[in-house]
DNA sequence: CTGTGTGCAAAGCTTTTGCACTACT
DNA sequence: AGTAGTGCAAAAGCTTTGCACACAG
C-alpha cells in the first residue's frame, strides 16, 4: 500500500480531485502490478475499512483509466480488468482459469500501423494471445 | 441471404443440428461479411419474419462460435460482436462510433508467439487497434 | 447563494440458467 | 417410456444513470 501524501500528488498531477474514495481506490490498484476487476477492487477497499459504494468503484476505476493513471484491459466479455501497468505491454487471457499475464512489448513488437480510416487517429492497439490448459 | 438447404449443410457438416431457429440465425449472420452483436441478429431475425427468444440467439451465436462458424470478437466492454469472416484478421475499433473494421492479416501481420505459461496452449492471438475520431 | 463536482441507490443492459418441451430410440 | 437435445422465461450480474448532497467561489 503506497502512501496517501503520494497518492494524492499523483492524482493531482492527472487532475484529479483527490477524494477520500479515490485515493482508497488509487491506493489498491497502484499498491502492486495487477489486473483487477470492478468488484475485486471494491472488495480490497472495503477490507481496508473504506466506505465506498458499488457504482463509485466502477465510476472511479473509468475516470482513473480516461486519465491514464491505470489501463483497461478487454479480454473477457463479462467484466473488465483495470492494468496498474500503463507500460506499453500485450496480455496472454488464460479462457479456463481466467489467469491475465503481462507480456512486455518487446517480447512481442507489433508492426507498424496499417492504414486508418479517414479522420481518425490511433489511440492504442491491444494484443491479446489467448490461451487455454492443455488438457 | 443465403438458401436454406446451403445454410442446412454448412451446419451439419459442424455437427450442428440445423433447426429452424439455428437456420434463420446462420442466414442472417452469414449473408455477408458483418460484425453483429446479439440484439442486432435479434432484430434481423425478427424482421425476417422467424419467431425466436432472446436467449436463444445469444444461445446459439455463442454455439456458432464454439463449433467454428463465425467468430467472437471482444473490443466493447457492454457487448460482444460476432464476425462472420472466420479467416485470421485483425480489428480496428472506433471507440467514439462503435465502428468495426476487418484488417487482413498480410496488412499486419503477429510476430512469433512468445513463451507461454506451463501448460497452456495457444487458442489464437486477437489485435484490436483502438481509434477515435481526429475532432 | 449559485454552480460545479462527487458519491451512490436504483435502473438498465446484456448474458446465463433452469426448466418445460420436443423428437428421436 | 426413456433419453438426449432445444428453446425460452425468468433470474443474475455488471455497468450506467439520475439525483441528492457537498463544497468552492
Amino acid at each position: 500500500m503506497l502512501n496517501r501524501a503520494e497518492i494524492n500528488h499523483r492524482l493531482q498531477g492527472l487532475g484529479i480531485n483527490p477524494t477520500q474514495q479515490r485515493v482508497s481506490i488509487a491506493s489498491c490498484m497502484l499498491a502492486q502490478p495487477q489486473h483487477l476487476a470492478a468488484d475485486q477492487v471494491l472488495a480490497m477497499v472495503r477490507a481496508e475499512g473504506a466506505n465506498v459504494s458499488k457504482a463509485t468503484v466502477y465510476n472511479t476505476l473509468a475516470l482513473f483509466a480516461r486519465k491514464g493513471l491505470i489501463r483497461e484491459v478487454i479480454v473477457d466479455p463479462s467484466r473488465v480488468f483495470y492494468d496498474s501497468n500503463t507500460d506499453p505491454h500485450h496480455h496472454i487471457y488464460n479462457v479456463d482459469t481466467g489467469a491475465l499475464e503481462d507480456v512486455d512489448a518487446s517480447e512481442f513488437p507489433v508492426p507498424e500501423m496499417p492504414h486508418l480510416p479517414e479522420g481518425t487517429v490511433a489511440e492504442g492497439v491491444d494484443v491479446v494471445i489467448r490461451v487455454r490448459n492443455n488438457a
